[in-house]
DNA sequence: TCTAATTCGGACCGGATTGGTCCCATTTCT
DNA sequence: AGAAATGGGACCAATCCGGTCCGAATTAGA
C-alpha cells in the first residue's frame, strides 16, 4: 500500500474544507468541528500548512485561517509536499540517493520516472475540483480527462 | 512523501535483476550479492513474492527462484500490491471507509480517484521496462507515452 | 487599557509499524 | 547420507505516528 500518513490525508481534507468556501476565514475549532478531526491535531495541521505558505493565518480575537490562493491554484501535490517534503516513493529516488554501490542498483532511474508521474497525478489535481461533492467529477467526460491527462514534464 | 516501505523498494530491485536474466534461476545469496542487501532480508522478501504468486521456487540443492511470468508481462504495481496489500493512499480510500460521518468528508470519493491515477501510472511500468539500464526510457518518445498515458479504467 | 479569542511553537507520550536477524523444519539434488 | 536451498515462524530494537497538552504571543473589541 502506498501510503500517506494520516495527518496528511486529513490536510487535505481540511483544505478542501477551506478551498470550499474561499472568501470565509475559519478557525481550527470551525475546521475540527465540519471536518470531525480533533481540535489539536487540526490545530497541528493548521500549523504546518501555515508554515509551509499554504495558508495564511490571522491571530488574535476573530483570527483563523485563509488560502493563500484561489483554490483552482493550489494542487494535491502541493499540499502533500508541504506535509510529508518532498514527493517521492523510496528513499533510492531521493536526491541524494546513497545505494551503496550504485552500480548495482539498475533501478534507480527508472524510479525516478515513476515518480514523476506520480507527482504528475498529484499536481494535476487542485483544491477546487477536491471540493467539489462526490459525482461531479465522476460525471462530465472532461473532467475524467482532466484527471487522467497526466503529460509528463 | 509519498512513500513505499524500505522492503518494497527492495523487493522491486530484486525482481529487477531477476528480470535481467528471466531464464536463470538465482538463489536468494547470489541476489543478495548482486543487489548489495543482506541474506536474511532479501529471504524475507522473496518467500512473500512467492507466496504471492509473482515468483516460483525450486527448493532443494541448486534451487532458487524464478519469474512466473515473463518480464514484460509483471508490472510494478502487481509487485507492489504484493508487498503491501492493495494500493491505497489513504486509509478512507480503502473500501470500508468509515468516515465517521460520510457527509463530512467531500473529499472520499475524489480520493479513490487519485488512487485509480497512481494504480494505472505504476500498472503500465513492466519489470522488462524496470530492468533496462538507466537512459533507455527517458530516451525514445514512444516510451515516455506510455509511462504517462494514465487511461482510468 | 483590559479582556477574551485565537494562533504559534514546542514538549511529550504510548503504541504501532518497520527493518532486520535468527532458528529449525522441509525439500531436493548429487 | 549429506549438502544446498527454500519455508515459516518467532523475535527484537528502533523509529515513526497520531494525538494531547501547555504556555507565550498577538489581535480585536469593549
Amino acid at each position: 500500500m502506498i501510503r500517506l500518513t494520516k495527518l496528511t490525508d486529513y490536510s487535505v481534507v481540511l483544505m478542501s474544507h477551506l478551498a470550499a468556501e474561499p472568501e470565509t476565514q475559519m478557525t481550527a475549532s470551525s475546521l475540527a468541528q465540519a471536518s470531525q478531526i480533533s481540535l489539536p491535531t487540526v490545530s497541528k495541521i493548521l500549523k504546518v500548512l501555515s508554515r509551509e505558505g499554504l495558508l495564511v493565518s490571522h491571530r488574535g480575537a476573530y483570527g483563523g485561517y485563509t488560502l493563500v490562493r484561489a483554490p483552482r491554484e493550489i494542487s494535491v501535490a502541493e499540499v502533500i509536499a508541504a506535509m510529508e517534503g518532498p514527493i517521492a516513493m523510496t528513499e533510492c529516488a531521493d536526491l541524494h540517493a546513497e545505494c551503496v554501490q550504485e552500480s548495482f542498483c539498475r533501478v534507480r532511474g527508472n524510479w525516478q520516472r515513476i515518480n514523476e508521474a506520480v507527482h504528475n497525478a498529484l499536481a494535476s489535481i487542485s483544491l477546487e475540483e477536491m471540493a467539489q461533492p462526490f459525482g461531479v467529477l465522476a460525471e462530465p467526460a472532461q473532467n475524467l480527462v482532466h484527471l487522467s491527462s497526466l503529460d509528463p514534464q
